[in-house]
Formats: structure tokens, sequence, C-alpha cells
DNA sequence: CGCAGTCATGACAGCGCAGTCACCCGACGA
DNA sequence: TCGTCGGGTGACTGCGCTGTCATGACTGCG
């Protein structure tokens, strides 16, 4: 292989020999300085950069990995999905990453994908990264996530996963379902009904018990569940399905989307929210403050997951002989807006009575732009 | 260096010559096979893979690019931002890019940020990337993208860029801007108001151009304009100061969350949408159909202007010699929704005098799931 | 003054693959 | 019969970097 990249004419780019040569010192040096070693002279230093500079001098990663056996290469495995959640999360790990001085490299699994995330988790070893991501993970993925670099998963239940070198970041998704289901029971309503996520989804379990146990706690009826897909769509037609019921006063959505496609059914059956039936979302979307009603809904963090995931993975690959460490459990909220409120009067609810609540929270803010 | 990888203990994963050992042939043999190539009989390709599947062989990725002096890598530029749009395409890019068998490289830029795009393209060329994706590019990023691999650069005017090795594929922003515009004029509007995005983005001057055009060619007057930030905060914002004009028939947004973030305001102070307000929106988010009212949009494709593009940039990568294609433009969709109808009767406008129009659209069929 | 310890640098090897070229073999035409 | 040609294969080399080790120069201390 001769060296003529580039196309004919345009001199290949410089090596580090090049540089070297042109500051008078061995290609090591170069190197060293490169990688902030220590035992360089200032001198030494100043005439490397100058050189590397000079000559447009870029540090070729492919030897590197080879040479070291780090490719300085974090994957992530993601769902090929648009929804607000799992881009936010995506896009809080580049971030942490290129901070701690790592390139991302995507695969996305579109569900029921060929080899799914055991396939892209080969595809990721195979080019050489130093630690996996996994995102929202859903059921299958649990499986033998065997990998001889450290895994972080996102969006899975804090500390639940087999795999020795894993790491589990997220929020305590049941404690936010219970939250917002007392919300819900606290303004007085005598039962919640939900409306799951997928079943597959980690994340959709965890709110489905978290509902549960808040229900179960206070004794209440627990209404059969409604499962969606996340998207408006289904809550749509959640919401149709919902509305032909008679006893409907409150609902917890496990995503806004999904919220807020069931409030449109329901305000097109004729039930008004809040005043009728109350709902509750999950994520607290941009959007969410500005449809009508705002909707009252739990906000992820998810940028601080992410970044507190990354972090701990990154430990991991730089002290492969450590502990693993856990992840803390990140701080959330209950937004109130005002897609909730006290039931309709009724011969057999509470005594509560209320008119509907005027519009609260950032719908009322002047927006910062 | 020893070949010591893994953990102590674990054997080292297996190379090349460790699968041509076992298959009794030369390592150039596994090469030629793993890399497809032609003049291998049937039979040592079989052994080849056997035994590369018996000793769990994975191809080094590194090294390949070493010695090839390609990285099979796209790297991609995109805003580091989770609005519907941006993340579309990145979706389609990297299924594209999947399916083309290259691996994504992602780096965002925050707008504002240090290098901005060119530092963000320096970083991927020093990965190594074969090619690079910009998405959604903002003002500064039209300088100097010199980069000796091929660029595609997605969401601006195509055919507009410099850059000698440069592709651009999206959709004909001003085409779709006029024709949002004329469907508020088909409807009897006298004008149109416009809610802009940030003017350095090119995806909101071309929108702010077709507007214009639209106008300009029935000779109507040209409201001035407001801008945004692409976020429904902004468009709220946006919509209390046109609440308080007194000309308001019609607002075409630049986005649909601006579009909801206006709506609700225009709500909040009194003004009906459609009946005394129309507004039409920009993307067709999941949303769009299920917020209230259904929203009147424009949908864009942006999946197949991210495969369309992409198959382009992987072309160009693998003909470098080849005079660089020039996208075609991808068919667009204006979604009539709910949200415009006929201007409210006034003595100066025109004859038509509509109720309000029942739901349409997808909010009424019964969704996929 | 001599020796250990630290700083600063270079020589050299090798990471695991693909490119190049040489080679062998059988088929086929002269 | 021999030269030729193309299929099929292997030996060797080098991609550009980092790890290891060797080597000086200089410092401080007994």
């Amino acid at each position: 292989m001769t060296r003529a990249r580039g196309r004919e004419g345009s001199p290949a780019s410089p090596r580090g020999v090049d540089v070297a040569r042109a500051a008078g010192v061995s290609q090591k040096t170069v190197s060293r300085v490169l990688n902030g070693e220590r035992y360089v002279s200032v001198d030494v230093r100043r005439r490397v950069l100058e050189a590397a500079d000079r000559l447009g001098y870029r540090l070729n990663n492919a030897a590197r990995a080879l040479a070291s056996g780090r490719s300085r290469t974090i994957g992530v495995v993601a769902l090929g999905t648009a929804l607000y959640g799992p881009a936010s999360l995506l896009l809080g790990v580049e971030r942490a990453a290129r901070n701690a001085g790592y390139a991302l490299s995507v695969v996305n699994t579109l569900e029921g994908d060929q080899g799914g995330v055991a396939g892209a988790v080969q595809s990721l070893l195979e080019r050489g990264v130093d630690g996996i991501v996994v995102s929202e993970p859903i059921d299958e993925d649990a499986g033998p996530l065997t990998s001889e670099v450290p895994v972080l998963v996102l969006g899975a239940p804090a500390g639940t996963r087999t795999g020795e070198r894993t790491i589990a970041a997220g929020v305590d998704s049941e404690a936010l379902a219970r939250a917002a289901t007392d919300h819900l029971l606290d303004l007085g309503h005598p039962t919640v009904h939900h409306l799951a996520g997928p079943e597959r989804w980690f994340a959709a379990r965890d709110r489905l018990a978290g509902w549960r146990q808040a229900l179960a706690a206070r004794g209440r009826e627990q209404p059969s569940v409604t499962e969606g897909d996340w998207s408006a769509a289904s809550g749509y037609a959640a919401g149709r399905r919902l509305a032909a019921g008679n006893d409907l006063t409150a609902v917890f959505a496990a995503n806004d989307d999904m919220a807020v496609g069931l409030i449109s059914a329901l305000t097109e059956a004729g039930l008004r929210v809040p005043q009728d039936v109350s709902v509750v979302g999950f994520d607290d979307i941009p959007l969410a403050a500005y449809v009508r009603p705002p909707l009252t809904t739990v906000r992820q963090p998810f940028d601080a997951v992410a970044c507190e995931g990354l972090r701990l993975l990154v430990h991991a690959i730089e002290n492969p002989e450590a502990e693993l460490p856990t992840a803390q459990e990140q701080p959330v909220e209950l937004v109130v807006r005002s897609s909730t409120a006290p039931p309709p009067a009724r011969a057999d609810s509470g005594p509560l009575r209320h008119t509907v609540q005027p519009l609260t929270g950032e719908a009322h803010a002047p927006p910062a732009a």
C-alpha cells in the first residue's frame, strides 16, 4: 500500500514523524506532547505544537486505537425513535461523552430487529468501543448482555441488571408513578385509571407497578389497564375506549404523548379535562405546558441521568479493576398544571368541590427567549 | 506492548492469524473471506467462516481502518436538540448508514459552541470518517467547510452550497411555505402573519422567503415578522404579542411547536382557533393531529430526505472521482386539519362564512396500534 | 565525590489488518 | 509439446501510532 491518500496532487496528510522532523524531535516525543504526558520540556512542547499546527497535523485515531487497544469511543444502542425521552437521553449522553473526551458511535435497534440488541452490541464491539450504553432497554435486551467492556443501562431499574460489568442508571420510575397517582387520589378521585406503555419496556412496567402500589396502599380498586405504544395515536384510541365507560374521573398516562392523544379523544367525546376527567402525563415534554389544558406531568431529569450514568461508565472504563459503582437516583418533580382537578361532585365521591383551577406554571411565565 | 487485553486469565480475543491457523490457511485468505473478495474457493470460504465462528472471531476495525485508509464510518454533525425535525433526520441517517454498511459517529454542536461546526468537522476527520453529514446547518457553518471527505448537507437549500465535495439534500422549503401561505389566502384571509424561526437557520430563512413570495404573488400586505426560537415557549410569547393586534386572522408558524405555543396564547387571549384566527404549522409532528384543534401543517419527509442524501454521500465516498450527484427533491404534503378556516366575517373581508370544520384526518382514524 | 533518583528524550518493536506481488495449478490454444 | 491465461493462495510489508526500555543530563545527599 503506497502512501497516496487524498486525491492525486494533493499531498498526503502529515504524520507524526513529519511533525517530529519539523520540530527536530523524535516521533515518540510528538506522541508524548499530543497525549499530554509528563516529562516534556516546555520548549519542546511548544516547538511540537507549533510544527503540528503549521503542518495541519491531525492525529490518526485508527492507528492510535490499534496501538493502544483503546478507541476512546463509546457505543450507544438506542431505539430507533424520535420520542422525546430517548432523544433527550441520547443528547445527554453525547454531551457527557464529549466532555469526557470520548466519541460516540450510535446504533439503533428498531424494535423487532434482526439481531436486536445483541447484534447491535456485537457490531459495536467490532468497532472497538471502550464501553457501551444501552438506552431504554426492552425485554429481550435483558438476556445475555455479555461484553468484555463495561455496559451502562439507562432507564432500567437501578441496580437490577445481570451482566458482570453492567451499571444501571435511571430514575425511580415507580416512585414517580406513585407520586402521579397519589396526586390524583389526593385530589379526591376514588380511583385512577392507567394508560400504560408497551409491556416489553422496563419503563412501562415500572410505571405500571408504581400505579398499582399507590392504589393498593389506599385499598382502592385497580381498573383494568389499557396498553398503548407511547404514541399520541394510541392514547387517542385508548381515550375513545375509556370515554365509553362511565366511572372515569382520572387517568394516569405513562407518557405525555399518550396523554395528549387521550385528552383529544375525551374532549371529542364531550368530556371536559379537567372538570370531568383529570389526566396526568409523564416526561414533561416541552409541549406539555402549551397544549390545552396545560398538562400536569412528571418531569424526568434526562440530562442528569445521562451525565451521571456516563460518569460512572467512564470511571469503569478507566479503572477496569475497580468496583462497579452504583448510580445515585436523580431527583424528580411532579409538575402540576391544569389537566388535573378534583373529581366532579357525585353522590359517591368526596366532599371536595372546586371550580377549574386557573392556569399555572410555565404557560404563564414569560418565555426565556 | 504485550498482547494482554481482556482481564487476566481470560484469553485475548482471537486475531485473523488465529482463525487462519485453525482453518489451515493464511491470514491473508481469512482477510479475503471476510471482505467477500473474489477468488476464494467455496471450500476454503466455508472452513474459514466455520473457524471464525468457532473461535468467536471479531474483526478489528481499528486495524482495518489503519491498513486500508477507510473506516467505514460516517460522521454526523447535529445540533444538540431534541426537536422532532433534527431528531427524525438523525434517525433516518443512522438507518440508511447502517444499511449501507457504515457506522455512525455523532457530534453535537450546541448553538454558540466553542469551535462550532468547523471544530466538530475537525474532530470527525481526526476520527477518520469517510464522509460527513451536517444536519440542519445554521449560518456560521456555511463558511469554509473544507474537508478531504465528501460532505452531505441536510436541510440546506438543494444545490446551494460551496465546498468542492459538498452535496445538498432537502425539501423545497420555500415551495412548502408558499403552499402553507396559499392555503390560508385561498380560505379568504386578507393576509397572513408569519412566526419565523431563528434567522441563522437556513430552514427558517427558506420558510420566510416562501411566505413572502406567496404574499407578493397576490400583492398582499406583508405584516412584520415575529421571530421565535422553534420552541413552544417562544410561540406562546409571540402569540401574546400578536393577540394584542387587531387585524390578526391567520398565522403561518415555521414549525409545529411554535404553532402549539401560539395557539395556547391566542386561546388564553380569548381568540378561538380556527374561528377567529387560523394557524398553520410546519413539520407534522406526531402530536399535531392530537392537539386541540388538530393542526393544519406541512409534512416533511424527513426519512426520505435522509435516505436519499445518504445514498448520494455513500456514492461519493465509494466513487471519489465521479461527478457529485444532485439530490432530487422529495415530495411533500400539506396536511389540512382543523386549525384553519375562513376568516371571520367582516366588512372588509371576503363573502365566505363557515362554521367550524369538523375534525378531519388522523385524529379520527383508528390508530394503527 | 559517588550514587541514587528524577527529568527528558529516543530507538525499537508491534498492534491486526489489507495491499502488493509472486507463485502454483489446471485449462486451453498454437 | 509448450506458452499463456486466469483462478486461487501465501509471504511479506507497512499503515501511524503507543508501550517498553535504554540512555543521558542533572539534582541532591551522605
